[in-house]
Parts: structure tokens; C-alpha cells; sequence
DNA sequence: GAATAGATTGTCT
DNA sequence: GACAATCTATTCT
């Protein structure tokens, strides 16, 4: 049986926890059937002074989980129909996350396809933010669930060779939109947004 | 394959 | 009232 993640490996720091994603194994146990897939792209967004991060505007109602313990899920909507999932990583009143941009399908294959209208293996499933929510059936009931403990998981995984590059459409962070925190598995065909390999 | 427009709603100015 | 950590269909090449 696949290994569960324990709570100590969200208290590192957002950069290193973000790299460390890559090839971990994120699960629904939900209404359908088990969904899930290994994690192939990731960013991470630390804290107030990061101009991308969404807690950069302080501390209201939608940002409240990031500043939450880790370990637990900060969800947002974007463009009005899209769900975001993100992982909470720290210490309590730092709001650093990690938003999962991709995932290659593992589990429940079948049921993640039907739910995209693609055919099971088809690389758009879950190749972005807003596909793998749809794909893994998590939207708005799942803020602030607990990793550790909910239909909501992560699992051990082994990863190839890692990437890093700039995060993707934050162009408005200035300076921070600079910065290499986007990580993914190299020459992965489930990654979004093809990188420079 | 690349470029473009349109969808749709919670959140903040 | 503007706009967002996006996705899809469509219209090109």
C-alpha cells in the first residue's frame, strides 16, 4: 500500500516542499471512485512580499487557509469557472502554497477521463490548474481540508530529473514573475506549458 | 501548431 | 466596475 505523507513534510520551506511534490502521488477518495495522479508540475508562492502570491493583498476571507497550518488545502477560483488546488506549507501565519498545475493520471484512470469527456490516457486530463480539479472532482468543499487526515492525500513517489522555470501567466508580479519557481519533471508529456527542456 | 476571443463569478478598488 | 495563478472552440497557417 502507497505511503501517506505525514504532516512533518509540509513544515519545510515552500521551495524545497515545492521541488520534493514532483512525483508525489496526489488522491480523492471521493463519491466516484478513488481518482489521483502522480504530480508533474508544480509552483510555489511565498508569503506577502511575493508581488504573485495572492496573499500579497493581505489577509482577507479568501486567503485564510494559507495562513493556516500546513499540510491543509487552499482553494480559489479563477476567471470565474475554474477551480485552483494548493497545498499550505509552513509555519502558521505564513502564507506560502504550492498551486499543482499537472498531474499524469494513476488512479481511477476511467473516471478522470469521463468527467474531462476525453479518452482515458489522453494528455489533457489533467495538463493544468483547472483540468486536474475538474479531472479529480475538488472544488470550493474542499478549502481547507486536511491532507492528513480527509478524502484528500498525498502518497509517496519516486521522480525523474526536475525542472525549474519562471511561473506561468503571473507577469504582473514584476521582478517575482522572474523567479524560477515552477518546477516539473523533466520530458514529462503531462506537463502544461511545454518548457525549454 | 499558433493566435485569438469568449466564457463567468468571487473578490477587491 | 475591473479583473483574475484558465480553458475551449475556432480560425487561421
Amino acid at each position: 500500500m502507497p505511503l501517506k505523507l505525514a504532516r512533518e513534510f509540509y513544515q519545510q520551506d515552500v521551495l524545497r516542499c515545492a521541488r520534493a511534490c514532483v512525483g508525489k502521488v496526489l488522491v480523492h477518495r471521493g463519491p466516484a471512485g478513488t481518482v489521483g495522479g502522480r504530480i508533474v508540475e508544480t509552483e510555489a508562492y511565498r508569503g506577502e512580499e511575493d508581488l504573485a502570491c495572492h496573499a500579497a493583498r493581505g489577509r482577507t476571507a479568501r486567503t485564510e487557509a494559507m495562513y493556516g497550518p500546513p499540510g491543509h488545502v487552499y482553494m480559489f477560483l479563477l476567471y470565474g469557472m475554474h477551480w485552483a488546488f494548493n497545498i499550505v506549507v509552513g509555519p502558521r501565519d505564513h502564507p506560502h502554497a504550492i498551486l499543482i498545475r499537472a498531474l499524469e493520471p494513476t488512479v481511477g484512470v476511467a473516471v478522470m477521463a469521463r468527467r474531462r469527456g476525453l479518452s482515458p490516457g489522453d494528455r489533457r486530463v489533467a495538463n493544468g490548474p483547472g483540468k486536474l480539479c475538474a479531472a479529480l472532482g475538488l472544488d470550493r468543499r474542499h478549502y481547507g481540508a486536511d491532507l492528513c487526515a480527509g478524502p484528500v492525500e498525498l502518497w509517496e513517489g519516486a521522480h525523474g530529473r526536475v525542472g525549474r522555470s519562471p511561473r506561468i501567466n503571473v507577469d504582473y508580479a514584476g521582478a517575482w514573475a522572474a523567479r524560477p519557481w515552477r518546477f516539473f519533471e523533466r520530458g514529462n508529456p503531462y506537463v502544461s506549458v511545454p518548457p525549454r527542456d
